[in-house]
DNA sequence: AAGTGGTCTAGACCACCCT
DNA sequence: GGGTGGTCTAGACCACTTT
């Protein structure tokens, strides 16, 4: 692993045990270059990167301020499996896998960006939250890319499977959100009435050579919907 | 201004006229290097930058390519002022400034993250697109960074007000967003009936020094409502 | 082999905050 | 004045893609 990426990733789990609390100041640059005996910029760019990120805030003269992150309900700005989701937020979660079926159209209004080359894989699932179901996501993968998708790795987290086990280098999506009301398949799936209405999120995930993994829909019963975002202005 | 901003609003601003097409490549570094007269860091700093907010891709071995950004219907991520957004996307759009008052109270459900310390200037307003009204803004700012909002500054734009005339460096909001009914205030201003959800915003804006500048809660109708997100996966 | 982007270094100077 | 983060440099080596 690249060195400054070592450091993010150590400064991070040091965030999330709370050896560093919201108030604190992290260590120094200088603090930081002689314990990893690297030089500043290294540092600079794993510090820059947690900033960039929301988790602390730069302050000039001062030091490397710890945010109050309470953050995270549902990041739509971020590419996050949803058991890293999960994981982060201590939910009790199951996960239904409803259908795993090969040489699927992708459906039209998923194609917003790169026209899709022909059949994908589908993957249906249903995720619960303390057993209530709460988002039916629907993936369409690139079979020039994925081969096959076993019922294991759509049952624990296809986002595992395509970088650990292909080794896939998953880069950037582009997604989106929409409110729509609920289909006749949304209210059998989740069990709610047609009034309740649908976040529904639609992503396309490219590689870091840009080839093109997945489309995804994701459809969340809006009345249990929360996201919460970090925002950086760009000036 | 820094010189890496300086090459990072250059070549937005050859994005933008179209200089530089979906599918074509940016110059390679060295060429920037020379034709700014800067190291490569600094190059890349601009051009990472430009990356990390989604107009381009870098390519190992290739070159950066530049991707295709129909994005930015909507920008949760991104704190972007409304006048911004109507810029950058040649919206048809007019604004009503329906209220500015001092002393007063911050709502409760906005204080998500830090305790305010009292009373707010509230400036209320909506928006209406292609003579529609659409979403529904009310601003509490914080009287300890800002004296007074002139009627004005509210008419055209807060964050030009805050940043061009008072100085005030603007970095980070946390939001959180959610779906709601339509309040009786919604109905009556937006002219919607009670079928049509929300989709509620609220907003922390901190200032650079981590000064507490503004909560916002942005209502829209969410039948109207889209939102183009660009996300990177962190790993 | 030549060109590209990715990482890293050791040093410099600056602006800002605090004591 | 000493410590902090912000910018910038000139150079190095690497992995990758294309010719």
């Amino acid at each position: 692993m690249d060195k400054y990426q070592r450091i993010y990733q150590d400064v991070l789990s040091d965030l999330r045990t709370g050896k560093y609390q919201p108030g604190d100041y992290l260590p120094s640059d200088t603090k930081f270059v002689m314990r990893y005996q690297v030089s500043r910029e290294t540092v600079r760019k794993a510090v820059g990167a947690l900033a960039e990120d929301g988790y602390v805030q730069r302050l000039k003269g001062k030091g490397t301020l710890v945010l109050d992150r309470k953050h995270f309900a549902f990041p739509v700005s971020m590419i996050e499996s949803y058991r890293e989701l999960v994981e982060e937020m201590h939910l009790e979660s199951t996960n239904d896998v409803l259908r795993i079926q090969e040489q699927v159209m992708i459906p039209q209004e998923l194609q917003f960006e790169k026209a899709a080359s022909g059949l994908s894989i589908q993957v249906v699932r249903r995720r619960n939250v303390d057993g209530d179901p709460m988002v039916l996501d629907y993936d369409y993968i690139n079979p020039e890319v994925v081969e096959t998708v076993p019922k294991s790795a759509a049952q624990d987290s296809l986002f595992n499977y395509f970088e650990n086990q292909l080794g896939l280098q998953i880069d950037y999506a582009v997604k989106h959100i929409t409110i729509e009301t609920a289909s006749a398949e949304d209210r059998r799936l989740l069990q709610i009435s047609e009034d309740i209405p649908m976040v529904v999120i639609r992503s396309e995930t490219h590689l870091t050579d840009n080839r093109l993994l997945s489309f995804t829909e994701s459809r969340h019963r809006a009345d249990r919907f929360t996201s919460i975002e970090f925002a950086r202005r760009r000036k």
